[in-house]
DNA sequence: GTCTATACCTGGATAGAC
DNA sequence: GTCTATCCAGGTATAGAC
């Protein structure tokens, strides 16, 4: 894997732009303008455009694979883990109420454009899930544990969805909490000496 | 308002592209290709194609409001009112399965692309939130109404989301069960007389 | 009302000089 | 490696015949 300047810069561009444009509405002049670089670079790069959204994604899937493995060894408890992830709610609240989530969006851009990245982008969706089910396999629920994960995913997207249409910072800082207190019953009450005084940081 | 033949059919076949390619990646062509018009044709009707978004999302409005007064008078209780929004979630299932929801992904595009009709769609989720509201004030909820409509459409924002990424019918009918379940904890014993035996038809 | 023809622009992509 | 010049497809939008 080539690690030039320039190739790190586009996918970076890239990656911040697809996240407020969407992939379909950014153009190469746009990425171009924000780095510096005129539009026939790219080819020494990239085949194509496609080429550059499956860089971004794979860039995405190691940051969060990374920011995953971070939580996992910072966090004590898998309860707490698990706020770890509810909290990049309130941590990425200001572009989420401008931008919406960039996994969920993505996926859903991807699906309309029918594109052959879709699956990749789906990727990440993974990351979070098995993570998921694996903090919650850790808490006893065995046979929940991909129900449960599955549960909070679709919690935060919606989350995130609404939050992005009416740009509402209390209704996040509301179903966060909603979220935590959910959470308390499925920890188990040994491992639960606080109650939520450890409730987001 | 006109209502011409061919601008009715227009905006037909509009909202149901934009709801499957989305807004920015349908085509004068798209379109024309379907109703089997002329592409120069367009500009007799509409000035632009924001234009037809804006003649798209009224028309959704509408059809909208429309179904929302259905249900508020086909079901007798504000708790089988809030099961027959819940409802969709099974009803529109196979295009959620492959679109997402028809409201959140609008707002999602017109957020990214920063679009001028924004404002206009999220009217879409007022109808929902204003209905959902009534319903959960109706129930004896009054502090709380509005809170718990937000949730109501996060909620199944959510499971439109993941459920669109994973393609996951199962999912969608274990969401539908559990806030269903959820719903029973918000509706006076004093109205519930059956339990879940009315619950989704 | 609907069509054809066309203007005009921007997009992705290529060729070749430097 | 990066640039300029250019191609070509496709997009929105306009003009004018019918």
């Amino acid at each position: 894997m080539k690690t030039s300047a320039t190739r790190e810069q586009i996918i970076e561009a890239a990656d911040q732009l697809f996240y407020q444009q969407g992939f379909a509405h950014t153009s190469f002049s746009d990425i171009a303008g924000v780095i510096g670089i005129s539009r026939g670079n790219f080819y020494y790069h990239f085949k194509s455009k496609d080429e550059i959204l499956d860089a971004v994604i794979n860039e995405r899937l190691q940051n969060t694979q990374d920011m995953l493995d971070m939580w996992e060894e910072a966090a004590s408890t898998p309860a707490a883990r698990i706020r770890s992830y509810i909290h990049i709610l309130l941590t990425n609240r200001d572009k989420i109420m401008r931008y919406g989530c960039p996994v969920g969006t993505l996926c859903g851009e991807l699906a309309k454009l029918d594109h052959c990245e879709r699956t990749e982008s789906i990727r990440l969706f993974d990351l979070f899930r098995t993570w998921l089910r694996h903090q919650f396999t850790q808490l006893g629920h065995k046979e929940d544990a991909d129900r449960l994960a599955m549960h909070v995913l679709a919690w935060s997207q919606g989350v995130a969805t609404l939050a992005n249409a009416y740009e509402d910072k209390d209704f996040i800082d509301q179903e966060i909490q909603m979220i935590c207190t959910w959470l308390e019953a499925y920890t188990p009450p040994a491992k639960r000496p606080q109650h939520s005084s450890d409730a987001l940081h």
